[in-house]
RNA sequence: GGGCGGCUAGCUCAGCUGGUUAGAGCACUACAAUGACACUGUAGGGGUCACAGGUUCGAGUCCUGUGUCGCCCACCA
């Protein structure tokens, strides 16, 4: 006893350089950021470095790996969907920089019109401020400094989650140099004519989809559907002739024709009742007139083969103006539109005075009791049904039809398609390959102007002002002249258009005093996907006006990012991409699961459920939450947070770091002895066999199977690597003097092999892994960081 | 209405192109007094792989159908 604890007494006294530098337990918060900064100052996250180095080293340079970083909105906090991104992406950049690829990982944040514009609005009304008091300019610039501020902080985190991408290279969306190539797209794209004569990016007059709170038109693909109660009214349109009304008497039972609606304020635009031309119990009706109640027009029975003989009363009331059904039905039955509902939602147009500016649920309630005392409403009823809301703000959407800049996506999404089917792109899981190919086949003209004041303004100039544009639009056959004729309002300009940045000082077509020429400018803005849809070949371009240059980083070898975004960013990444350049932007596209709450609905502010990734990082450290990312975050799955998981990485961080911990511990003393006899190791069994797991690692990360490299990794270096390898080299040692050869042999083989771990591990878990490798460089074990070490194949 | 995905141990989930007694983490049981690590080690219990057919020498894995839960898309007024 006395001597055994002699005996530890001088190991202790021998090993006191080992345990100050390295604490029993990996302390994360202390670690993680001495890492961060070795990382910045060695400049291996610039693809030009590594590439220097490998040259240096006499190693083949291979291809660049690329990948355009999904921009995060600039105007919050990450969440932890954000890291999940980042852990992906970096680990897969990490890889690729250790098997000699120059890798750049291009970080960059987005402005996120719409939803910036309405989170700083917010920011701004909480501080009794308000947009309209401040003005277009003051509140773009201050929404610019509160974006350069959020910025910096998701900057932050970015390096805090491990992120190895280039800083110095991030890219603003609003970056003046990315507004350059994004304006030469609009540019080219309104030049650009189609089969039809009409240019790619056409202004046109359709129905749209109108956010009456945010007060700009939607894409389609910006609105969401909410189950809502609502009513549905039954209401009699009469039929103008007395014979009609006594035919309709006996085979409907009312003088009129009954339509149900869940809309009753559209009535007062209504232009047609629609019926199934194989009805029939309409059959004498159609091409007869009803009397529109109220609005007391003359409107006809029309015939429609998309009416539903089963819906309602199997009667539509057509609302042209207001439903995108019904505005389809005009179109191929040559019906008027009649404008009822204005951009805030409001009632107005040609409408009875009393109704005029009145919200349309309250309109909906005046018209219901008018028709109600008129004895024209047969019933209504409780139901519940599907509403389109606005994404952002769940506002119901208003249809209504407005003059918009659209971008006709056809021909675009043909060619995402057919690299879709050449195999060009790879979309992962399969099944979401499916979606997206559907999606494309389906595709309607994209709404790309906005009405909001934070983003691209739309390059455009008016020459007589936006109205005699638009006007002369409506009226293709028609002049300014007429113009002035038919609305009093004087032309003060050609109608033409200009593209640019600048205003035009002059219009060469104008023939008036040019004192008197007006020239407004286009004041909506491009939406949001319009710029970010265009990201990985606008900022390449950017950072790498050389073509030959560019080229070397375009095309990009994956995106990866969540699947709720593959319409909104991959679809149209992939569409302008390959339309612009020629060639679609990436070859694989990796989406990663969805991160939800603990109790697996979405994380939201509201419900209170939100966990953000910097108090996780805290808690457990950033390797911990990278291993739980690629072990749940699979693509295609829904993933909920799990701390005890977590937690659980966190003791395989700390196990890596005490296995380390005591193999230095041993060698201290004879380290010049290790350090020679690992040059020249023997190929031993341990050591072939951990090669070979170590393969299997590297191949699963190849072919993107994260989960099981990761599973794998922690397998092999808890379970073997410590508990087998380690306790058998502990005995095998124990009787042997320090400075026995056999000693030695051991000693280096247990390092070689931890050197190895390390290296394929890193790309998973960089902080830990970069640690240790420190502790063994200052030994003299190590050469270099561990960021650019060279994986074996 | 169309499309996609899940259903495997008490819980959360892995399981690539079909191949020996189906795996992990957590939880559970028993053991180990602790000099790398208790953020530890050793051993162990626990599963008719949703159901029904089929292909095959062989199916958790492929095909067909059913049930069930969830997600996405869609103009039922």
């Amino acid at each position: 006893m006395c001597t055994r604890a002699v005996f530890y007494f001088i190991v202790d006294i021998m090993n006191t350089k080992i345990s100050e530098s390295m604490p029993k337990a990996f302390d994360s918060n202390i670690k993680e950021k001495e890492m961060i900064k070795i990382w910045d100052d060695s400049g291996y996250f610039k693809p030009e470095n590594v590439e220097s180095y490998l040259k240096k080293e006499g190693l083949d340079i291979k291809d660049n790996f690329t990948i355009t970083l999904p921009p995060p909105n600039a105007n919050g906090d990450l969440h932890l969907g954000h890291t999940c991104g980042y852990s992906f992406q970096d680990l897969m950049g990490r890889f690729n920089r250790m098997t000699g690829h120059p890798t750049l990982l291009l970080p960059g944040k987005d402005h996120a019109g719409i939803q910036t514009e309405a989170v700083f609005t917010k920011i701004l009304e909480k501080q009794g401020e308000s947009k309209w008091d401040l003005g277009r300019e003051e509140f773009y610039k201050r929404c610019y400094e509160f974006c350069m501020e959020k910025a910096a902080n998701a900057r932050a985190q970015e390096k805090a989650i491990g992120l190895s991408a280039d800083f110095e290279r991030e890219m603003f969306t609003l970056d003046p140099r990315l507004n350059k190539i994004v304006y030469e797209t609009f540019y080219n794209l309104f030049e650009k004519k189609d089969e039809n004569g009409r240019g790619l990016i056409y202004r046109d007059k359709r129905i749209i989809n109108q956010c009456p709170y945010c007060r700009t038109a939607l894409a389609d693909i910006d609105t969401e559907h909410e189950e809502m109660r609502g009513i549905f009214a039954y209401i009699i349109y009469p039929f103008v002739d007395e014979a009609d009304k006594k035919l309709a008497k006996e085979k409907l039972g009312q003088e009129g024709i009954v339509v149900a609606t869940t809309r009753p304020e559209t009535m007062l635009g209504d232009t047609a009742v629609a019926v199934n031309p194989k009805d029939e119990r309409y059959k004498e009706f159609v091409g007869k007139k009803v009397m529109l109640p109220i609005a007391n027009r003359e409107i006809p029975i029309i015939t429609d083969r998309k009416i539903d003989i089963e819906t309602g009363t199997g009667a539509l009331k057509v609302t042209p103006a207001h439903s995108p059904i019904d505005f389809e039905i005009a179109k191929r039955n040559k019906l008027e539109a009649i404008n009822v509902i204005n951009e805030d939602g409001k009632m107005s147009g040609d409408i009875p005075e009393r109704f005029l500016g009145m919200d349309t649920v309250d309109c909906s309630k005046a018209l219901v009791a008018e028709l109600k005392d008129l004895g024209l409403l047969v019933k209504i009823e409780n139901i519940k049904h599907s509403v389109t809301v606005c994404e952002r703000c769940k506002t119901p959407i208003q249809p209504i039809i407005s003059h918009q800049w659209f971008l006709n996506v056809e021909p675009f999404a043909k060619a995402a398609l057919e690299e879709l089917k050449k195999g060009n792109t790879k979309i992962m899981p399969a099944g979401q390959q499916r979606a997206l190919e559907f999606f494309l086949k389906n595709i309607e003209p994209w709404c790309i102007s906005r009405q909001l004041w934070w983003g691209q303004r739309i390059p455009v100039w008016y020459s007589g002002g936006k109205k005699l544009y638009d006007w002369l639009m409506d009226n293709p056959k028609k002049t300014p002249a007429d113009y002035e004729k038919e609305t009093g309002i004087k032309a003060i300009g050609t109608g033409k258009i200009f593209m640019g940045e600048t205003m035009p000082t002059s219009d060469p077509d104008w023939k008036g005093n040019e004192s008197d020429l007006l020239i407004e400018a286009e004041t909506d803005m491009f939406d949001t996907w319009f710029s970010s849809g265009q990201w990985p070949y606008s900022t390449l371009k950017a950072l790498f006006p050389n073509e030959k240059d560019f080229n070397k980083y375009y095309p990009t070898q994956v995106m990866e990012t969540a699947r709720d975004i593959l319409f909104f960013w991959v679809a149209r990444m992939m569409m302008l991409g390959k339309y612009v350049t020629g060639k679609t932007p990436f070859k694989d596209v990796f989406l990663h699961g969805l991160v939800f709450a603990t109790d697996g609905t979405k994380m939201s502010k509201s419900k209170g459920n939100v966990v953000l990734p910097a108090g996780i990082i805290e808690k457990y450290g950033a390797d911990a939450l990278r291993l739980w990312y690629y072990i749940s975050a699979l693509p295609g799955s829904n993933v909920s947070v799990d701390e005890e998981k977590i937690k659980g990485n966190r003791f395989f961080i700390n196990k890596i770091w005490n296995a380390s911990r005591f193999v230095l511990m041993n060698i201290e003393e004879e380290l010049d002895e290790v350090i020679k006899s690992e040059k020249d190791i023997k190929e031993t069994k341990k050591i072939k066999e951990a090669k070979k797991e170590l393969k299997k690692i590297s191949n699963y990360i190849v072919k993107y199977q994260f989960n099981l490299a990761a599973e794998n990794i922690r397998e092999f270096f808890w379970h073997t690597y410590c508990d087998k390898w380690i306790e058998e080299t502990k005995a095998e040692i124990a009787e042997l003097k320090v400075g026995d050869k056999k000693r030695i042999e051991k000693l280096s083989e247990l390092i070689y092999i931890l050197k190895l771990s390390l290296k394929i591990m890193h790309p998973m878990i960089p902080f830990i892994t970069e640690s240790v490798w420190q502790e063994l460089k200052t030994v003299g074990l190590a050469k270099g960081d561990l960021l650019i070490q060279q994986i074996e194949e």
